[in-house]
DNA sequence: GGTCCACCGGAAAGCTCGGTAC
DNA sequence: GTACCGAGCTTTCCGGTGGACC
């Protein structure tokens, strides 16, 4: 049934980005001086989850590179690369300059390494950018007039929000390029260009790829995630098509599928005190402590589980119900532990 | 209004780990 | 082998905030 498992996953960058054309040419247009050798403006991409941001990003460099095939790229997610020393190790990796950097080179040392990267330009799309924590790594790269940035994140009030006065002045300048959620038809005929390249034909019809696009609500990423995990559920049951009742059970398994990737990159600390949560519904702090410290043998300060526990309402696992004294926790949606379809993914 | 208490989060110090230099 | 360095994580300390109670 699966011919293409590629396609059908949500970082796939496709030949062609449908229904995007004015922001491909919006940020094509903005990287054009890299072809005559000057430094483009700093990029921002802002738009909510699962609108084409970091497909689109990718797909334009993609062509980027056929017009330019020296200048070297680089993609950092800052969920995973959120420190100054990630980010610019990162880019020095993609430079063939990283020899000999260990993770006690002092991050000054990795900049001086850039610096002299600078034969060719480099363009860095840092996606996600608003989960960056040391943003003096923006400051750094924007230092080097080689390299050239490409940012993405949800809001741009919050992202500046969250950066220094010199960041700030900085990249205030930069060229926007905003996203708005898909509509149900254009999500409908993203959906059947992955089923094309990636199924058999007449697996799924296209009520079905409405149902889902329907269900996705203009997010991309579900719905590519609802017809991956319908795919494979039909391939496991052994039937010639996707059914009906397979789409439905398939909505809430992909939703499940993407929390539960996240929460398994927590570490154990963390994913008791989630757990704790879980198996509360809603707790209120010192309740939620104490009980962390029953089921742990080497339990950590509370200080330290309210930075696990920031970090777990950042990554939109938990949410915090009021503020200060009487705020309580609970889990965001479904509790990914519950669903037992989770081998689809 | 004053006090107590629970809670949050910033700042700084301490600790651990992986690596280098001698 | 060991002293040292730097990054990342954890702990300690503490000020700020706001609800509960008198």
């Amino acid at each position: 049934m699966i011919v293409d498992e590629r396609v059908l996953r949500e970082d796939f960058v496709p030949g062609e980005v449908v229904h995007r054309h004015d922001e491909i040419t919006h940020l094509s247009e903005t990287l054009e001086p890299l072809l005559y050798g000057d430094r483009p403006e700093t990029t921002f991409l802002f738009g909510p989850t699962g609108v084409g941001k970091t497909c689109l990003a990718r797909y334009t460099l993609g062509q980027l590179r056929e017009q330019l095939p020296e200048i070297r790229t680089v993609y950092i997610n800052c969920w995973q690369e959120y420190t100054r020393f990630r980010v610019l190790y990162r880019v020095l990796e993609a430079t063939g300059a990283d020899i000999d950097i260990h993770r006690s080179t002092p991050k000054d040392e990795l900049f001086q390494r850039l610096v002299r990267t600078d034969d060719q330009p480099i363009v860095v799309i840092l996606d996600e950018v608003d989960q960056l924590e040391e943003t003096e790594a923006l400051y750094d790269l924007h230092r080097l007039r080689h390299v050239s940035l490409v940012l993405i994140a949800n809001r741009e009030e919050e992202l500046f929000a969250q950066f220094d006065d010199r960041v700030r002045s900085r990249l205030r300048a930069g060229t926007r390029v905003k996203f708005d959620r898909y509509g149900t038809d254009e999500l409908v005929s993203i959906l059947e260009e992955r089923a094309s390249q990636g199924l058999e034909p007449g697996v799924v019809t296209d009520a079905q790829l409405r149902t889902i696009a329907d269900d996705a609500a203009g997010d991309a990423r579900v719905g590519i995630g609802v017809l991956r995990s319908a795919a494979r559920r039909a391939t496991r049951e052994g039937v010639e098509s996707v059914t009906d009742d397979i789409v439905a059970a398939a909505i809430p398994n992909a939703r499940t599928a993407i929390r539960r990737e996240t929460v398994e990159g927590l570490i154990e600390h963390q994913r008791v005190l989630y757990d704790v949560i879980a198996d509360a519904d809603e707790i209120e702090p010192s309740d939620l402590y104490e009980e962390y410290e029953q089921r742990v043998d080497d339990p950590k300060t509370t200080r330290t589980l309210r930075n696990y526990l920031t970090k777990m309402i950042h990554y939109d696992l938990i949410e915090a119900v009021g503020q200060k004294r009487g705020r309580s926790y609970r889990v965001l949606e479904s509790d990914v532990r519950e669903n037992g379809d989770a081998a689809d993914e």
